[in-house]
RNA sequence: GCGCGAUUAGCUCAGCUGGAUAGAGCGCUGCCCUCCGGAGGCAGAGGUCACAAGUUCGAAUCUUGUAUCGCGCGCCA
C-alpha cells in the first residue's frame, strides 16, 4: 500500500524531456509507431518529403532540420491542419516565411488525405481534408472491431500498481481515484497491446495487525462470531484501536502477536489470513460494483515481498549506497537534500531491524524489472508521495534494479474534495466509505431516472439507476485532469448538461434508439458514407481522431484526454442529429450513409467508455 | 528553511510539442417543439490567463523572480 492521497514526479517527465532536448532540431523520434490512419502523421511524412526535395535542389541548406509540427486547427477558416513550418525554418533557410511556404507547398507530394493546401498570416500552411478520404475512414472503422485502431508495433510489458487499499480498514473515497484511473489506464494499454501485469499492492502487512488480531483474539475468546464482527471492518479498527489505547496488556499482546506473526508463527498466520480473506472479500465487492478489472490473483501485497526484504538491504550493501545513521540503515542520495544541504535519507531498515514500506517498495521494484521484466512500471499513487517515489526511482536505478531504458512512472493525483474545499468526508465528519458513497449515488440516479421515466419497469429503473450512478462517479473522477484536486458533488456528477457521464450515456442511446425505431441492424447497411453537410464532415472528423487520443492516454496516463474526446465527440454528434435527419431522410444513399455515421458514433462512444470501465445503456 | 504542485469567466473545469480572435459546462439573456428521444440544439453577454521581468517572429504554455494557497521533508504507510 502506498497511503492514500497526489502529484506529479519529476523523474519520469525529466526522462522525457531530456530525450526531446538532446535531439537536434528536427528528427522527432515518434513515440507510437505511424500509423495509417493518423491524419497528422501523414501530413508530417509529406513536408518531410518536400522538405527533402528543396534540400536536394538548394533552395534549403542540406543542415536544416526544422521540427514539423502539424496541429489541428481552432479556427474552420484555417482549415482542418496547419503546420508552423514555415515559420520555424525561415530563418535557417534565410527566407521569409511565405515565401518559404510557398516553395514547401509547391513541392509536397499529392495525397488522397488533402483537398486543398493554403498559406495564411504570417507563413502558416493550411490543409484541408479531403472528404471521400474522411469518407474511407469511417468505412475502415465500421469493417473493423478494433476501429481501425492498429496494436502498437513494439508491444510493452506493463506494471501497473492501482488501488492498493490497505487491509486493516475498509475501502473509502480516498482510494477512489487510484483505483478507477489505474483501471482506466490499465485497459487502454491493454487494448493497444501492451501486456499489463496489475497489481495490487495492498497493505497486509505491519504493526497494526498486532491490534487486530489482538482484537479478534479477545471476541473469539469471549464466544462472538469473528465474520460477523469484521462485516464492518471500520467498526472492527476503531475498536480495535480502542482497546489498544485503553489497555496496557491489550497492547503488549498487540505486539506480541506482531512479532509472532512476523517469525511464522502458525497461530497468528492463521488468525491473519482469515482477517485478510474478509477484507480481501470485501475490496473485491467494490471492484466488482466499480466495474474495476481487479481480482484476486492481481493482489501482491505488502507480504508478499517478506522473504526479499534483506535481499534488498543485500543488494544495496553491495552497491555501496548503504549508510548507517543514528543506528538505522539509510540511502543518502546527492540529489535530496533537506534544509542546510544536508543530505535527505531513504530509511530502509530501524535500528530495531523491522523494515519500512521504502524497503518493501524497493522489492516490488526489484521483483517486477529482476523477475517480470517489466519496460514500464506505473504507480497511481497520490500526490502527497512524489517525493518517496523520487527517491524510490532513483535509488532503484543506482541499486541496478532499474536500467535507464525502464520507465518509472509516479502517476500521481491529486485529493477529492468536499463543497467546503477541504479533503472530502462524511457529513458526520468522518471518512466517506466507499461503498456508502456508491450506494448513495445509485440512490440518486435512480430516483432521476425514474423522475424521467415514471411509466419504466422498477428492475429496468434500478439497473438504469446502478449503471448511471456508477458511470457519473466514476467519470466525474476520471474526466479532471489527474493530477489536480477536485471537488466531489452528487449534483454536478449526475447532471444531464455537461461534460458528465449522464450526458454521454444519453448520446448513446440516442444512437440506440435509431437503430430501435428503424429496426435496422448493423449488417444491413450498405451504401458508402457521403460527406455533403459541414455538420456530417465535422462528425466524420472527429470520429477518425480517436485513435490519436487512446494512444496519447496510454502515454501520458491521463484519462480526462479521452473523456473529453468522447465528450467533443457527443456534442458533435447531437449537432448532427439535430440538423441531419436520419430515419426520415428521403434519401436512400444519404439516409444510409448517415446511419453509417451513427452506428460508428454508437461503436466509439461504447469503446471509449469500455477503455474507461463504463458500461453503457440501450435506454435510459 | 528547503522541495513539489497549483493560480485561466461569478462557480466547476479544459487548453495537446510555444502558434492565428482564449475554450466548455453550470448560472444569466434570447431563440428553435406540424421535427428520428427537448434528458436536445442554436445564439449572446462574461476573462489584464495571480503579478513582474526575460527568451521568441509569436507566450496561458518556456526561464527567472514575487505573491497567495495546498502538500511533503529520519526510523508511520
Amino acid at each position: 500500500m502506498h497511503g492514500v492521497g497526489g502529484s506529479n514526479p519529476l523523474a519520469p517527465t525529466n526522462e522525457k524531456k531530456g530525450v526531446t532536448l538532446s535531439l537536434p532540431f528536427f528528427v522527432k523520434p515518434f513515440r507510437v509507431h505511424t500509423r495509417r490512419g493518423n491524419m497528422k502523421e501523414q501530413i508530417q511524412t509529406l513536408l518531410e518529403q518536400a522538405i527533402a526535395i528543396l534540400k536536394e535542389q538548394g533552395l534549403l541548406p542540406a543542415d536544416t532540420a526544422p521540427a514539423i509540427q502539424v496541429d489541428r486547427t481552432k479556427d474552420k477558416t484555417h482549415g482542418d491542419l496547419a503546420t508552423n513550418l514555415a515559420l520555424v525554418g525561415a530563418k535557417a533557410a534565410r527566407k521569409n516565411p511565405r515565401q518559404l511556404a510557398t516553395e514547401i507547398i509547391d513541392h509536397l507530394p499529392a495525397s488522397p488525405l488533402v483537398l486543398k493546401v493554403e498559406i495564411a498570416g504570417p507563413g502558416f500552411i493550411n490543409f484541408y481534408l479531403n472528404p471521400d478520404w474522411l469518407a474511407g475512414q469511417v468505412e475502415n472503422a465500421l469493417a473493423d472491431p478494433r476501429l481501425a485502431i492498429p496494436l502498437v508495433a513494439h508491444p510493452q510489458s506493463v506494471v501497473v500498481d492501482y488501488s492498493s487499499p490497505n487491509l486493516a480498514k475498509e475501502m473509502h473515497v480516498g482510494h477512489l481515484r487510484s483505483t478507477i484511473i489505474g483501471d482506466a489506464v490499465s485497459r487502454t494499454l491493454e487494448f493497444l497491446g501492451h501486456k499489463v501485469i496489475r497489481h495490487n499492492h495492498v497493505g497486509d502487512w505491519g504493526t497494526q495487525f498486532g491490534m487486530l488480531l489482538a482484537h479478534m483474539e479477545e471476541k473469539r475468546r469471549d464466544g462472538v462470531e469473528i465474520s460477523m464482527q469484521l462485516a464492518d471492518l471500520e467498526s472492527f479498527y476503531r475498536e480495535a484501536k480502542g482497546r489498544f489505547d485503553a489497555s496496557i496488556e491489550f497492547a503488549d499482546r498487540a505486539r506480541q502477536l506482531v512479532v509472532e506473526l512476523q517469525s511464522g508463527d502458525a497461530y497468528c498466520n492463521q488468525l491473519w489470513r482469515e482477517f485478510l480473506e474478509i477484507s480481501l472479500t470485501h475490496c473485491q465487492q467494490i471492484y466488482d460494483r466499480l466495474n474495476v478489472a481487479l481480482t484476486r490473483k492481481d493482489v501482491i501485497g505488502e507480504s508478499a515481498y517478506n522473504d526479499d526484504l534483506p535481499k534488498v538491504i543485500e543488494d544495496l550493501t553491495t552497491a555501496g549506497l548503504l549508510t548507517e545513521n543514528q543506528g538505522a540503515r539509510c540511502v543518502f542520495l546527492d540529489e535530496f537534500k533537506g534544509k542546510d544541504d544536508e543530505l535527505l535519507p531513504m530509511i530502509v531498515q530501524k535500528k530495531d531491524g523491522g523494515y519500512l514500506y521504502a524497503t518493501t517498495d524497493l522489492a516490488a521494484i526489484r521483483f517486477r524489472l529482476r523477475t517480470l521484466h517489466a519496460d514500464r512500471v506505473l504507480y497511481f499513487v497520490d500526490h502527497r508521495q512524489s517525493l518517496h517515489f523520487q527517491q524510490l526511482f532513483a535509488v532503484a536505478r543506482k541499486a541496478g534494479f532499474a536500467g535507464a531504458d525502464t520507465r518509472l512512472e509516479h502517476m500521481a493525483f491529486g485529493t477529492v474534495m468536499g463543497d467546503d474545499g477541504k479533503p472530502f468526508k462524511t457529513r458526520s465528519g468522518g471518512v466517506a466509505k466507499l461503498a456508502e458513497l456508491l450506494d448513495e449515488a445509485e440512490a440518486r440516479a435512480y430516483a432521476l431516472v425514474r423522475e424521467k421515466n415514471p411509466e419504466m419497469a422498477d428492475d429496468e429503473l434500478r439497473n438504469i439507476g446502478r449503471v448511471v450512478g456508477i458511470a457519473s462517479v466514476k467519470y466525474a473522477d476520471l474526466s479532471k485532469h489527474r493530477t489536480s484536486d477536485y471537488v466531489f458533488s452528487f449534483d454536478q456528477m449526475l447532471s444531464f448538461e455537461g461534460n458528465t457521464a449522464p450526458y454521454l450515456l444519453y448520446a448513446y442511446t440516442r444512437v440506440a434508439s435509431i437503430f430501435r425505431r428503424g429496426d435496422i441492424r448493423e449488417d444491413q447497411l450498405r451504401g458508402k458514407v457521403i460527406l455533403e453537410e459541414e455538420i456530417e464532415k465535422d462528425l466524420a472528423g472527429k470520429l477518425v481522431q480517436f485513435g490519436e487520443v487512446v494512444h496519447r492516454v496510454a502515454e501520458k496516463g491521463w484519462p480526462h484526454l479521452l473523456c473529453g474526446y468522447l465528450y467533443e465527440l457527443s456534442g458533435v454528434f447531437s449537432s448532427f442529429y439535430q440538423s441531419c435527419p436520419v430515419l426520415i431522410c428521403e434519401n436512400d444513399e444519404i439516409r444510409q450513409s448517415r446511419l453509417k455515421l451513427s452506428l460508428l458514433t454508437a461503436r466509439t462512444l461504447q469503446q471509449g467508455l469500455s477503455l474507461l470501465g463504463i458500461e453503457t445503456l440501450e435506454r435510459m
